[in-house]
DNA sequence: TAAACATATGAATAATTGTTCATATAAAGA
DNA sequence: TCTTTATATGAACAATTATTCATATGTTTA
């Protein structure tokens, strides 16, 4: 039997076969419930904070926008770490960029980032 | 430290050997760098929101408290993997639970959880 | 054009983590 | 107390991922 026939036949049994579920509530939220990719989209955007390396990144971008080597530096790290990073904050817009010769500089997209930075700070310092 | 020592030892330390690091951003963003415990804290705090089964479980208590056995219906997925990210849950305080009887219901800890999956919720909406 | 340099990237390795299975705990009822 | 049931948890396996090393790309300057 495939994983996703015997959950079929979980569910039909009712998932927990000798569980009580409270049908009311299971509708009601079933109905609101976003679709499946928006919320996989979701979980990727927030993966993205879940590393400490990243969440570096992000904090010395929102006091100023700064290099490639600037950050490797303060973060003491290699020059390749921090590129791999910025790749994924690009891919994720949390980052954007502009050249300036042979420099590529970086900031933070926009306000969302640091909305959640800062209501996460709040949330750990409680 | 005179501006060749400090390439001497970025240089033994590996970091950008031969790079030019702007020093008064560096200086400047080095001094309101939260401590490393801290950043790190962050990162396992977004680290949470970063599965899809924790998100979607996030999302459906966002909407109403529920039982273990009510969010395995709903998401379709075993007992024991609920629980088991439930648990995480918990640990991060996340969410918060009270037993009636045999039956656990959980809902969301606090404002800032919302705050952040609406925050998430506009940016890949974009 | 050649050399120097800032950044990017592919491959490999090491470490982390989500789910399942089996079983344990805890509460309620017979 | 013994059984039923809702939830919790330990171990194992599979999958994902962060860093390093080596090298490539693209930009400036000699």
């Amino acid at each position: 039997m495939t994983e996703h026939e015997r959950i079929e036949q979980e569910v039909q049994e009712g998932v927990c076969e000798f569980m009580h579920v409270h049908q009311e509530i299971v509708d009601k939220v079933e109905k609101v419930l976003p679709d499946e990719q928006q919320l996989l989209d979701l979980s990727e955007f927030f993966k993205v904070f879940g590393d400490s390396t990243r969440i570096k990144i992000l904090y010395v971008l929102s006091q100023s926008e700064m290099c490639v080597c600037d950050i490797a530096t303060l973060l003491q790290m290699g020059q390749s770490a921090i590129s791999h990073q910025l790749r994924v904050l690009k891919q994720m817009r949390l980052v954007k960029f502009r050249r300036d010769g042979k420099t590529v500089f970086y900031s933070l997209s926009d306000d969302h980032i640091q909305t959640i930075l800062a209501q996460g700070m709040e949330h750990i310092s409680e």
